[in-house]
DNA sequence: CTCATTTAGTCTTA
DNA sequence: TAAGACTAAATGAG
């Protein structure tokens, strides 16, 4: 790749090339349309760039040690900065091989121009730098382990003292405490069921609740009121039981890092409310819990206010509204209040149809400073209004300290999923909307609100922490464009074209653009099956080298990192700024960027990005532009989800390192609308085509370098 | 040669 | 502007 551009001379060996340094300074500050220059330079004569980058240097003079090629013995040292040119013919080397042999090393010293013997010192750095950069990655792990688990064993010293008194009790060891744990479960669920039959009594005594209680009279707002706080009340009940149980109740998905509701256990020990005998519901209930670095309080903010709400989890959320409060939180905290949310929920995927829900959501506090927060749909009357009910589910806070806390969530739903395609009824029983996905968003906006990034600039791109958090609001916005408009697509806002929800069908939707008339936005989307595992399939698509091959942003030209802000150095978690150049094209300069935010989890992994030009992306990066102009994308992007390999495999639950790939494509592209609100059918059929193209596309040249990526990783 | 450790120039940030 | 993070460059042990 790089080694082409190299002519046929590279005799200049030690020393000369050591001019680079002050310019190489100079040019730190330089925005990316300096950089595209830069790139130009470099592209337009490709034949001696080695020539011309060192020319360009000297001619640019270098004070210090133009002269003193060899023997600096002089007081300073020197030290060169590399150009970014040499970093980047260096750092790819290294991705490919980090330990290049002598003639492998002396190639690389002509290719860029330095000295073999810095070349040598790059790469001696380059590995002690990862070295470290994993050991502190590892650090921080450990870090959270060690907080969970002197967490859990405080839990357990709790416990067990308030389980016996030891000079009173002397009972036989392990016994005891097992026997105290069901009692003690017995005993709340029958204060849960009194106070269950309490809430019958005053319920059958007087009105049933009404969604659109248009024309209400006090009293019966009363009674409305009342019946709720009951029945928040009793969710609760079993919500706590629910998060503390150790027990039965919850089966560990083996490497899933979340559980599955044993629903044997719960019809036990909550007969009476087990109301899962609705026809055509399926119950789907998990738990999921993590450690975040953030303050308690913080989150609350953020799961009370429905506005937040969503925007603390951009990929599953594509509204929340907040109806009606009948209790606002006090000044003093959220404790009692008690509000009526409608969210909607959505997975990436034409296949998939989101998820309406209402459901009273209710905070109480607990003295040990633990908070709860707890979702329960309404009984209705008629006992379907949506085709999606919260069984008492909600979030558990507990804080550590002053700003990290310790998060379970319980997702239990009954849902009608009937209409979704068989292909992710494996994936329904828990990852696509379940407890695990909730965990990981909150864990991962968290860590992106406290901007605290590891931020790995490959070059000097300067954005202060405002033009990063400009950055993140955008990265987010494309992650909800791409969902809502794949998925949860609204019918009065979208315009069903095709799809009619079968495998490799292909999808297509579209409305009136805003900004052009007799332009439609149109949405197409797409799934297909992969035989390569989750993990690889998402470690391929952003591979950057690859990325030429399927592309079409990309087409044949090199693309490159220009920043890149991610919570952690492994990099499952990032919003990255890449540079596409396309060489030799026309002079027009093509300073396209794209905008790309992904993540990786079990529960399902997305890779949306969206091309921004250069200018947009410099204004969005430089704070004093207030304007905080809404700009409108288009993304497009990749959602993933595991398929265990085996089909029948009980509970199949793929775990991503291996069995296959669900991926979902999808992408947006303005046409032309013809008369009335329709597009051509001439454009229909060639996005449909343009779409199986891409697919072959990627399919391929995934599965050709599958195991390339394998055994370089 | 590799690896750990040190030195010192430069950049960032508060 | 000083502390601390980064990063070329150097050195010495095994």
């Amino acid at each position: 790749m790089y080694g082409s551009a190299h002519g046929g001379h590279g005799r200049q060996s030690n020393g000369m090339p050591r001019a680079q340094s002050g310019q190489a300074h100079g040019d730190e500050q330089q925005t990316f349309d300096n950089y595209s220059e830069e790139l130009d330079e470099m592209h337009g004569d490709h034949v001696d760039f080695d020539i011309s980058l060192s020319n360009r240097n000297i001619s640019r003079g270098n004070p210090t040690n133009d002269q003193d090629g060899i023997g600096p013995k002089s007081s300073k040292k020197r030290l060169q900065r590399l150009t970014f040119q040499q970093n980047q013919i260096l750092q790819g080397e290294f991705s490919v091989c980090a330990r290049p042999d002598k003639y492998r090393r002396r190639e690389l010293s002509e290719i860029t121009g330095l000295t073999e013997q810095q070349v040598k010192f790059w790469f001696q750095n380059k590995i002690t730098q990862v070295k470290s950069l994993h050991k502190k990655e590892e650090n921080y792990r450990l870090k959270v382990e060690n907080v969970m688990l002197s967490d859990e064993n405080k839990k357990l010293k709790e416990a067990q003292r308030n389980m016996f008194c030891p000079t009173c009790d002397p009972l036989p060891q392990n016994q005891l405490s097992p026997d105290m744990q069901t009692l003690k479960e017995q005993n709340n669920w029958l204060k849960l069921e009194i106070s269950r039959l309490q809430a019958e009594t005053l319920q059958n005594s007087g009105q049933s609740f009404q969604l659109d209680s248009s024309a209400e009279n006090v009293g019966t707002r009363q009674n409305d009121i009342q019946m709720i706080a009951e029945l928040t009340h009793n969710a609760m009940d079993e919500f706590i039981i629910l998060s503390n149980s150790h027990g039965p109740l919850w089966l560990p998905v083996p490497g899933g890092s979340f559980e599955i509701l044993n629903k044997m256990a719960y019809a036990t020990q909550f007969d009476g409310k087990n109301s899962a005998d609705i026809t055509g519901f399926k119950t789907e209930a998990t738990r999921a819990s993590v450690v975040v670095m953030m303050g308690a309080k913080n989150i609350m903010d953020y799961l009370m206010d429905s506005e937040c709400y969503a925007s603390l989890c951009p990929g599953i959320l594509s509204s929340a509204k907040t109806i009606k409060a009948y209790k606002w939180p006090t000044n003093v905290g959220y404790d009692g209040a008690m509000h009526l949310m409608t969210i909607e929920t959505v997975f990436p995927s034409p296949l998939v149809p989101s998820r309406k829900c209402t459901f009273v959501r209710s905070c109480r506090e607990l003295e040990n400073g633990t908070t709860l927060i707890v979702d329960v749909s309404l009984d209705s009357s008629d006992g379907t209004f949506f085709k999606c009910r919260k069984m008492p589910s909600g979030v558990l806070i507990q804080p550590l300290d002053r700003n990290s806390c310790k998060i379970i969530v319980i997702e239990h739903v009954l849902v009608d999923d009937t209409g979704v395609q068989e292909l992710y009824q494996p994936c329904l029983s828990g990852l696509m909307f379940g407890a695990r996905r909730w965990v990981t968003s909150i864990a991962r906006q968290c860590l992106r609100l406290r901007d605290t990034f590891d931020v790995i600039t490959r070059n000097a791109l300067r954005a202060n922490s405002k033009g990063r958090k400009s950055l993140m609001k955008l990265a987010d916005g494309l992650l909800v464009s791409y969902n809502n408009s794949i998925a949860g697509i609204p019918e009065d806002a979208w315009t069903m074209v095709c799809g009619a929800g079968t495998e490799q069908d292909i999808k297509i939707a579209h409305r009136r653009s805003h900004d052009r008339t007799n332009t439609a936005v149109v949405s197409v989307s797409a799934s297909f099956q992969l035989p390569i595992p989750l993990r690889i399939t998402f470690d391929l698509l952003r591979n950057n080298t690859l990325r030429a091959e399927w592309d079409v942003l990309v087409k044949g030209g090199v693309v490159r990192e220009e920043a890149c802000v991610s919570g952690s150095i492994e990099a499952d978690d990032t919003v990255s700024i890449l540079h596409v150049k396309v060489p030799n094209t026309s002079k027009i300069r093509e300073a396209i960027m794209i905008l790309q935010n992904s993540c990786y989890d079990v529960s399902g992994s997305f890779i949306v990005y969206s091309p921004i030009d250069t200018q947009l992306m410099n204004k969005i990066l430089s704070p004093e532009d207030m304007a905080e102009s809404k700009i409108s994308l288009y993304p497009t992007g990749f959602s993933l989800l595991p398929v265990s390999e085996s089909a029948e495999g009980g509970n199949g639950i793929a775990l991503g390192e291996d069995g296959e790939t669900l991926v979902t494509v999808g992408f947006q592209i303005l046409l032309k609308l013809a008369r009335g609100n329709d597009l051509y059918p001439e454009s229909v059929a060639a996005t449909i085509a343009l779409m199986s193209e891409n697919i072959a596309t990627i399919k391929k040249s995934l599965i050709n370098n599958q195991s390339h990526v394998e055994c370089t990783r």
